[in-house]
DNA sequence: TGACTATATGCGCACTGGCGAATATAGTTG
DNA sequence: CAACTATATTCGCCAGTGCGCATATAGTCA
């Protein structure tokens, strides 16, 4: 509680910087930067990733504090965590500026927009 | 090559954040941000750790093309890469705007001040 | 050359952490 | 309730990695 510039919630930088250490979970932290919300089964698509993968990767970031989840019948959506602090919500931002042009991270994006039958959720 | 606004090298996104995933390696990267230029016994010193330890980290982050490396006499100072692309700056910053504030951060830079007879290196 | 300071590296060990495969759980629908 | 879909978790295994300790290397100076 030094500057009062964090959205408030105070994560562990250790927590944050762990989650930020493996490729997997920073393929799904550039999907969710964007999208602000997906499903399991969205990510296991778009990163061509089988699912307890997946939901190993994503259970981690959940309990270091950078991902929060809500249930909706059988979905479970996952997005950034919405009191995350300012300088980390900006360097996941420059995490994007530096890996979303590579290949890897293309093919996800470009997987996730052409996945059929994505569960709706716009009118919830 | 895609946006023209790197700083040119093309670093490895995963070694970049592989140097970012030890707590060690982020507090000697934060004095580096502010101070551009200290030899190992400074970070030494500064981080209280043995000597071999600090080296072996600064090799790694050398190795991930984070951190270059300057001899003048007995002396080896290392600095943040000059050719890191804009968006790995970015996140060292405010990697240092998180932990900055931190305790243990804290005491490393104080103990980085108080220190005796650090190797004179203004008038190279 | 030898003594000294600063830095780097080799080695063995313990621990972490990611993986695949199987299984468990939660929720829906009939 | 059973059958089904989506998600989570357990387990055993193995590679990676950080550590302490000892030692090697590099450079300076007398």
């Amino acid at each position: 509680m030094r500057t009062g510039e964090y959205s408030c919630r105070m994560i562990d930088s250790n927590d944050f910087f762990d989650s930020l250490s493996d490729e997997t979970r920073r393929r799904l932290l550039a999907l969710l930067v964007s999208e602000d919300e997906l499903c399991v089964c969205e990510l296991c698509h778009a990163l061509d990733l089988l699912q307890p993968k997946v939901s190993r990767h994503l259970a981690v970031m959940r309990e270091d504090g950078v991902l929060t989840v809500r249930r909706e019948g059988l979905w479970v959506y996952y997005r950034i965590h919405p009191l995350l602090p300012a300088w980390a919500y900006r360097i996941l931002d420059q995490m994007v500026q530096g890996c979303g042009g590579l290949e890897l991270f293309l093919v996800d994006r470009k997987r996730l927009d052409e996945m059929p039958n994505r569960p709706a959720r716009c009118c919830a």
